[in-house]
DNA sequence: TCGTTAATATCGTTG
DNA sequence: CAACGATGTTAACGA
């Protein structure tokens, strides 16, 4: 891991063309080759960067470059494709380099496969005498999230979100269009469950039919088994 | 902006929760108060991070985070939400700080909006005799990207990407409906136009008869003004 | 501010 | 390896 501060300008080409004009900035290099141009704000995201596999190689800049005040061109050309990136570097303010070692990762708990484990657990949520068929109820398309019975008996096919919007509301109308196609399940009902449902999405979703329920992740949760949880 | 490059372990809660184990990392602390913690491999997403607005405040560790060598405890709260980052420094290999001043940001050339652009003034591309009616042609739903005509007048709907996914057909198809209840315009065609289409797209979309049409970005560019390139 | 759409998206999982 | 869905997506652009 390398960091240097320095004052550059910034050309990209590749998958399309960009340009950074001259200012200080960090550029980070990591261990294996790839670059990182960040500013002092904004998000996560860089203003640029070159993702491995690629080669940084040091040359001197042009005579114009040289006129504008450049010490040093950066070349970071990738090894697979033609994405290439270009810092002339004007001023180095600073340039730190440490080895960090191997990273043991990140370790998540709460995403979308949860959600769908706790109502898979708790189907009772959809309403009282509903039970499970099966998590992952695979069709032509992908598999269902959820498919489960209700009290009477009807088929109810469950799209699971932690955001509710619009494409989701699209995928579970897929997949009902395809299971009412199956006379051993037909007809079948929709629910799109999600933590959050936008508007638009829950708008969309009743005028086809679909019924909505929200689901509270933490009180799902409680009701689990506290030791499942990972901290 | 400050660099720091220390061992230590994180701990984010907010919308999920995760942890990162012991180990080197960069901590990356922007004049906004948000907080990068970089490995040294990977893409440009760290492996953690909080966005502004938040602030960093460090702290003495408890005897148990003593206990497992940490010296001091830094904690990054969001100031609108409770997402909130620990970070358990261990040992600070460096640390470096300067202002990095106002950027200019990145200019782009070659984005989705180029490519419509390019079609808009090369509607051809579509078959002969076509003609541009308008970009962005407004919607109840959003504007659809390229309305034109063709040699006999219909009218046609075109999507715009650089990709072309499921979620592209999905919504033309959104679009097509709309436009189709318009007496003027109707019978209206759909034409999902990009540099690349999924093989599932095409299957969705040509089952929807909606054509699909693959564009050639270097080559409507090399047929445009070479002078009104940006680089 | 909210909502929608694009992105050099990135990232994990699956076939 | 390709394709698909999720992401603490982020970022840009309008209404």
């Amino acid at each position: 891991m390398r960091l240097v501060i320095a004052h550059c300008a910034v050309r990209y080409s590749g998958r399309l063309v960009a340009y950074l004009p001259p200012a200080t900035r960090v550029l980070m290099i990591k261990a294996d080759g790839s670059v990182l141009i960040h500013n002092d704000g904004g998000s996560y995201k860089p203003l640029n960067w070159m993702m491995a596999p690629c080669q940084l190689a040091v040359s001197e800049p042009d005579e114009g470059a040289r006129e504008r005040g450049v010490t040093e061109l950066w070349t970071v050309q990738n090894q697979k494709t033609d994405d290439r990136l270009e810092i002339e570097v004007v001023e180095v303010f600073s340039d730190v380099q440490q080895e960090l070692g191997h990273d043991p990762g990140l370790v998540k708990d709460g995403v979308e496969a949860h959600l769908q484990e706790l109502l898979a657990e708790q189907i009772a949520l959809l309403g009282n005498g509903h039970t499970l068929v099966r998590r992952e109820y695979p069709t032509a398309i992908g598999p269902v999230d959820i498919l489960a019975r209700d009290s009477a008996g009807g088929s109810v096919a469950v799209e699971i979100k932690r955001r509710g919007e619009i494409d989701g509301v699209e995928q579970l109308t897929r997949y009902l269009e395809l299971l009412n196609r199956d006379p051993l399940l037909r007809p079948v009902r929709g629910v799109f469950a999600a933590q959050e449902i936008k508007p638009q999405a829950r708008v969309l979703a009743e005028d086809r039919g679909i019924r909505c329920v929200v689901l509270d992740y933490d009180a799902m949760r409680g009701v689990d088994d506290a030791d499942s949880r990972l901290f």
